[in-house]
DNA sequence: CTTGACCTTGACGCTGGGTCAACCCTCCAT
DNA sequence: ATGGAGGGTTGACCCAGCGTCAAGGTCAAG
């Protein structure tokens, strides 16, 4: 006859595994000796060790109890469940490991390696780190937002790149960071943006459905708007000249500037 | 600005996982409306996206927390770690979906192909299933003491089924579970295994070293020797002949016959 | 007889939230 | 203005699956 730490080691559980089993019913109370101590034989080392086979798959105790109740082929079906549950799980766990190979390849954490060689060709124009972070940011969130559309919004952006008023524009936007108030470098800005809008206008590339939501493009917007002092001068200055917004830009007709406006 | 149900959306999680991360610290509790209710910016999302990146990868929020606070190559480490952990994690639940996937193929739990293949055979030899069943318990509790030496310990004993004496063996202890109390046939089985021990012992192959210890022999023994009226008989009657055991049986010189017995 | 290793029950702690409860705010339709 | 839906707020208790004391009773050895 064995004790209970006995039993435990033979089964590779802790003490304190196997009374807490007791409690639950799991395993059934076996008889005391003279001093009550628990005594068990090897039939109680046999349900043991299936226990911990079922409950090591992640299957919950109490689950144990219904499969070792049941007869042999509802033992098998629910087998068979634990083993696909098991299959996901460890294709869940394969995907983590990918995105945390990504996450420790460079950029940090939770982006498609799309976006990723984006923040790359940007760095390789000579982009400075602190525009790239926020940049990142902001797609970090785009990626959490529309995950089955990323790569084709990216390929756009990248195409964009090609244009060199567009890598002229960034290399600006970079080091605006460090612009002084009222650096009359934002009104350059702001006519090299108009030029690509007015191209894009012509494309017929602007007002197409990118799947991403108004409030959104809001959020997008009032973020970057708080990432610089130049940056709501800019907008102010587009929006005289008839734009509105910023990560996605809109015609206003002229009749309707300034009228559309919440009162607020 | 967002409200907590649309910063959880945005991320995925739900409103009251955002709060927990408060509550622990994770996440900075924000400014409040002239209402009380929480606003977010876009950084509340991207923490809150990291955060479940990690987390999804199984690291403890604590840990989590540790981690987007650390310089960049601490968290380089941090994330080797996980990965390393993950590659682990994956491996041991596919060792468990092979476990399961022998406990559905056939026996019940937990044991390997060898054992397997070996209580099949008893079946073949036309073994009845209640005895196979007490076989493949006491093969359980073997498997899991010594895992290491499992595969031979069963070669052994496929070797001895070549022996047509141990083959009679078996299929009269199969139907001995249903002979009366005091069935002749008790001795009938005891003359093949003084037989078959002498042939062992002639073979140098008793007193061998299989890794069990003397304990779970015993365990082992008490088992069998419950598990039916006749096994004690059995035990009984070769004991006179000069034989000990049952699971690991010796010979004992015929002066210490009855003489080493603790007094109890 | 002491010592140290076990055994007993009972109670609280931990993670990562879920699930009420009880109440306040805001907005919209009536 | 009023009521109801659908947000938000805090607080408190609940879950698994044990780990970890606490406060004792027992056992075997020296």
């Amino acid at each position: 006859m064995l004790t209970i730490s006995q039993l435990a080691a033979y089964a590779g559980v802790t003490v304190r595994a196997v009374r807490h089993y007791h409690r639950i019913g799991l395993l059934p109370e076996p008889g005391r000796d003279r001093s009550g101590y628990r005594t068990y034989d090897a039939a109680a080392v046999v349900r043991l060790i299936r226990i911990r086979a079922l409950a090591d798959a992640g299957v919950p105790l109490a689950r144990v109890q219904e499969l070792l109740a049941a007869g042999p082929e509802e033992f098998a079906d629910g087998v068979q469940e634990i083993d696909k549950a098991l299959r996901a799980e460890i294709r869940r766990l394969q995907d983590t490991r990918s995105r945390l190979a990504r996450l420790a390849a460079g950029e940090h954490l939770a982006l498609p390696q799309s976006v990723v060689d984006y923040l790359d060709r940007l760095r390789g124009l000579g982009v400075e780190e602190r525009y790239i972070e926020m940049e990142r940011d902001a797609w970090i969130m785009i990626a959490a937002q529309v995950p089955h559309s990323i790569d084709s919004v990216i390929a756009k952006k990248r195409e964009e790149l090609d244009d060199p008023d567009m890598v002229k524009l960034y290399s600006l936007l970079s080091g605006a960071l460090d612009w002084p108030a009222d650096d009359p470098r934002v009104v350059e800005v702001a006519d090299i943006m108009e030029r690509l809008m007015v191209r894009a206008v012509e494309a017929g590339e602007v007002g197409a459905d990118d799947g991403i939501d108004d409030q959104f493009v809001d959020l997008l917007d009032s973020t970057m708007v708080e990432s610089s002092p130049h940056a709501a001068r800019l907008v102010a200055i587009l929006e005289e000249r008839g734009w509105r917004g910023w990560t996605r830009i809109e015609r206003v007709p002229a009749d309707r500037l300034n009228t559309d406006l919440p009162p607020s």
